[in-house]
DNA sequence: AAGAACTCCTGTTGGC
DNA sequence: TGCCAACAGGAGTTCT
């Protein structure tokens, strides 16, 4: 489901009943998810203070008081939902929870002290969390080899183009490694390239210049990802099935999509004129314009 | 050893 | 209408 500005969405959503608030009850209702949940859970996350509320890539840091960071990532359909204690979920608004209270594939239930009853459901239970030592977080091999974020000074087309040197995989395969860039998904990758105007068939070795330094394609596609990103993140991400943000209000970028999804529809971009198709890459789909993406 | 294919799981959708 | 294959915001593991 959710890319980095989903996840954003989220972060912004929690935070404010997150940081601050005392776990003071956690009901989990199955051992797994992806994974298996960490030994005692709910036993170690209850009593305990969040200290901030972080996003790294796609996953949500909450820090403990205890020197833990508990570690959450949404899978494809991991969602969280913030209900007020005693607060009428059927108030006007509240459409998307509108029945309120427990739904299928809650598998955890925490009871903050702020007075909000935080949901995690996930159908697909592709999405996981684990707790880990604050000072081994830089060591984790879920964190170590991260890439850098791209919304950070890190991600200049110099190190774009030094990654993609030599690579023989296509452009759209190291966008979506996280050990690359940390952060970008399907459709964010999908709609950077259609900016860029490059293909994601391209030869990802073909943005590095003679020396290995960026080229004008790296150029280009560095700020069109961090535009598209910037642009989601202020539209609330984007909501196709199961993301929505944490009080059930939905994204709205999906209206701003150029190509994801629109296979068969006119290319967007002005004195284009070509048409959007999808393919398959690496067993996902991508949408983009033949004609002005090379 | 890089890169592609397969895998986990459930729900929804589109084509016959 | 119903059935069933294909597909879905991810990414670790296993193959070639």
């Amino acid at each position: 489901m959710p890319e980095l500005p989903e996840v954003e969405t989220v972060r912004r959503g929690l935070e404010p009943v997150f940081a601050g608030a005392v776990f003071e009850h956690v009901e989990q209702r199955r051992p797994d998810l992806r994974f298996p949940l960490p030994d005692n859970f709910a036993a170690r996350l209850t009593g305990r203070r969040i200290e901030t509320l972080a996003r790294r890539a796609k996953y949500l840091l909450a820090r403990l008081d205890g020197g833990e960071v508990l570690a959450m990532h949404l899978g494809m359909s991991g969602r969280f939902t913030v209900e007020r204690a005693g607060e009428d979920a059927r108030k006007p608004g509240a459409f998307v929870h509108a029945a309120g209270g427990s739904q299928a594939h809650d598998h955890l239930v925490f009871t903050m002290s702020s007075g909000a009853i935080v949901r995690y459901n996930d159908a697909r239970r592709f999405g996981f969390m684990t707790l880990v030592a604050e000072e081994e977080m830089a060591s984790h091999k879920l964190f170590r080899d991260l890439g850098p974020e791209p919304l950070g000074n890190e991600m200049t087309p110099d190190y774009i183009a030094g990654v993609c040197r030599d690579k023989k995989t296509s452009l759209k395969a190291v966008l979506l490694d996280q050990h690359i860039v940390a952060g970008l998904g399907n459709i964010y990758v999908c709609e950077a390239l259609h900016r860029a105007a490059l293909s994601p068939r391209r030869l990802a070795g073909t943005l590095a210049g003679r020396s290995g330094k960026a080229n004008a394609r790296a150029e280009r596609l560095v700020p069109a990802i961090r535009a598209v990103l910037d642009e989601a993140i202020e539209a609330g991400g984007s909501s196709l099935r199961d993301y929505h943000a944490v009080d059930g209000s939905l994204g709205y970028f999906q209206h701003s999509f150029a190509v994801y999804g629109r296979s068969g529809l006119i290319c967007p971009r002005p004195a284009c004129g070509g048409g959007v198709k999808r393919i398959v890459q690496s067993g996902r789909s991508t949408f983009f314009c033949p004609r002005c993406q090379r």
